[in-house]
DNA sequence: CGATATATTGACTCAACTCAACCACAGTGG
DNA sequence: CCACTGTGGTTGAGTTGAGTCAATATATCG
């Protein structure tokens, strides 16, 4: 249950609190909205299945596809702040969410010392994540982002126990290429140059790792010679500006 | 003292408790390590005056420098999950810094409810922030990340209560461009471009901000038709993929 | 005041974008 | 059951913004 949303270290009677503020646990559906840009900030979410993205809209009426929510993940921390949620989430798959008040998670918090402590480590881990992974983003090259993003979904997967080198992808080409800052084609482009690498194996929405050391070869470096396959073309470093 | 550190609504009682855990407020110079990566975490900083840098090191020895600390921010909480710093700090220009026990803060925080909120507060305001501003990084032109940059900046000065429409940038050009994806070149190119449109006036590294709105329309949109001066070609939107 | 680091400018290149066509599948309705 | 239409995905051709390399100018500092 609670153990999928906090997983870190509570003992049984403060995973029972814990539950007690759950105000719902619910199934929803491919294209749902959890909640909206603009809405006031009430609740806090955990994904137990599933995956939903959440994006933002700028004055522009632009769309930003900002993250996807994994299993075992929380959103709408951030809006505690502006006590508004800064993005709208719409859930991807056929997805189980369960939402907490946030005003009782807090309170909560005052009395039980290790939910604060869980709570901060959330905070941190979230904080640290988002101020590394623009570093994958950053100037790096297309095949690096991309490469980069399978690989960050892989890892956290792993981290929840997910064995077996298969992901699906439930968003399109075009949220994952709005949500890395490149043209859909781009993605077609490249996921299909990293099949013939022989470093994955793509059945539309669904793929498959093929060979997880060359992958992560490509996050880090900036070239992978294709050791299997066609295109000696090596791509010249970039990296520090 | 603490008012500059922790702003938002303690009482006086509450701030002396607070300063009871501040193990040291030290005055710092340009090129001074504060933490390093790697480092275990122990201690979190507000930069009091002046800025300090953080930056990573990849596994290839690249450095990203993620963040620039202007006075009033708090540094390090994103340390808490991983127990080891993920960033180096190094000050930028001559900083007063005040350093406390992460520890004892936590302490503290199970004792004033206010204090437990106002680091929540704290928390949702950075995810938010960084959250948000990979969005002005984004696909976005170099213009735009410039531009955005500096109005960041200004912004973060403004909420501080700065006034004026000067900007002291203590780091390098190549600083900024790490920063923000770029080559030190560009960041030349771009500021001298920002000069001639009427947009700034660059005299080194200081910056005055001469025409606010214009600054505000290059953030949001893709280009600014020099109205002041030459080069009428308009760069072709991009926006949403 | 020379020496070293930082900043600017110019010329050329290339990765990723745009635009546009095409393919494939999933509904829907006749 | 098959044509029709829409959406998502792929492929191709040509363009361009920002990068690289290299040279020059300007600061900063012992």
């Amino acid at each position: 249950m609670s153990d999928i949303c906090l997983p870190l270290g509570l003992d049984k009677a403060d995973i029972c609190k814990l539950e007690t503020i759950v105000t719902s646990t619910a199934v929803k559906h491919s294209g749902d909205i959890v909640l909206r840009q603009g809405d006031p900030f009430r609740k806090v979410y955990a994904v137990k299945s599933g995956m939903a993205k959440s994006y933002r809209l700028d004055q522009a009426g632009t769309e930003y596809i900002q993250s996807f929510h994994l299993p075992g993940e929380l959103f709408g921390l951030d809006a505690i702040y502006a006590k508004r949620y800064g993005f709208t989430v719409e859930v991807l798959d056929t997805s189980v969410l369960c939402e907490m008040d946030f005003d009782e998670l807090q309170t909560l918090c005052a009395t039980l010392p290790s939910l604060q402590k869980q709570l901060f480590n959330l905070f941190s881990r979230d904080l640290y994540r988002s101020h590394v992974s623009p570093t994958d983003h950053f100037d790096q090259t297309a095949e690096q982002k991309l490469s980069g993003f399978i690989h960050n979904l892989l890892t956290r997967y792993k981290a929840r126990g997910h064995r077996g080198l298969e992901l699906h992808l439930p968003m399109s080409r075009r949220d994952i290429a709005n949500h890395l800052g490149l043209a859909p084609e781009t993605i077609s482009r490249l996921l299909k140059r990293f099949q013939q690498k022989g470093v994955l194996a793509i059945n539309n929405r669904l793929v498959e790792i093929v060979d997880p050391s060359k992958l992560e070869a490509m996050v880090h470096c900036h070239a992978l010679e294709s050791s299997g396959k066609m295109d000696p073309q090596v791509s010249s470093a970039k990296s520090a500006k």
